[in-house]
DNA sequence: ATTTACATTAAAACAATTCTAAACTGTTGA
DNA sequence: TCAACAGTTTAGAATTGTTTTAATGTAAAT
């Protein structure tokens, strides 16, 4: 069973059509040994580039939301203008290099697990995300 | 020595001429007894609605950018299409709630103190957020 | 009072994202 | 097998939050 396949059936499972545009991106996203970081540019950018392929815009919004909805993405949350999303969806948190804008992961090994007390009435914890913002040491802060 | 004095003696100490626009975003920000919460369209409002003042949408994002810098204010990461503010400039983390897009304040108390084990070569650590999100029990994740 | 550098302003520009409405395509079931 | 339906893609327009621009205004130094 080839890889192709694997991502038609697991699109299938999800209750999403395994077009030729969301096979595509599964390939980029999900075929790499390593997990990583991308915005939709650097995702478009490399479906322009390393395949010979056009895809629309709108239809890498829509496939990435639709991922994220089934959790085959996370979106990192940073202030930015433009949003972050990570292939790798277990529990982990992020370095945010301000000079690069990249993001680097923070294994568990280099954090303590965040443990929260309170809780809001009615209200279940979706996620917990520490963010560590760095810099320089000689640049004056943003 | 009224507030209005306290904060020209402010801004002037942080190389801020004390305009009318500036006093009047000072009195928003830092007069109520509680900090809080605000996006700029937020504070756009209440300078129109509360006081009947008009302020340049340029100004305000000025001025919000100024006193972020001179660290009266922080902004606080969350994924989103809109940055949010902070007037309570102590370390602290935030639950953000999904379903009304409203910020909380984690107090010191309420979640233990995030210790990283890890540092990136040549760069120093700016912040360290964490930002708990929290949504309805019954509704499906965002 | 004059000058100068800093601030404000409305409007234009911009960038990321979402919407729209028409064309297209998996899938279902006759 | 193929028609029909519902879900999907698409280009382009629209929207949103934010920044830039260039002209005008103003605080403060001389």
């Amino acid at each position: 069973m080839n890889n192709i396949s694997i991502y038609t059936e697991k699109l299938r499972e999800s209750g999403l059509r395994p077009t030729r545009q969301r096979l595509k991106i599964c390939e980029v996203l999900f075929l790499p040994e390593k997990t990583f970081h991308f915005t939709i540019n650097d995702l478009t950018k490399i479906i322009e580039n390393k395949l010979s392929e056009k895809i629309s815009l709108a239809t890498v919004y829509n496939t990435i939301h639709a991922f994220k909805k089934k959790g085959y993405l996370k979106e990192i949350s940073i202030n930015s203008d433009k949003s972050y999303f990570d292939t790798n969806v277990t529990e982990h948190h992020h370095f945010f290099d301000e000079d690069t804008n990249e993001l680097i992961d923070c294994s568990n090994d280099d954090i303590d697990s965040v443990n929260i007390k309170k809780n809001i009435t009615g209200k279940k914890i979706k996620s917990v995300e520490v963010l560590i913002k760095v810099a320089s040491d000689n640049q004056n802060q943003k």
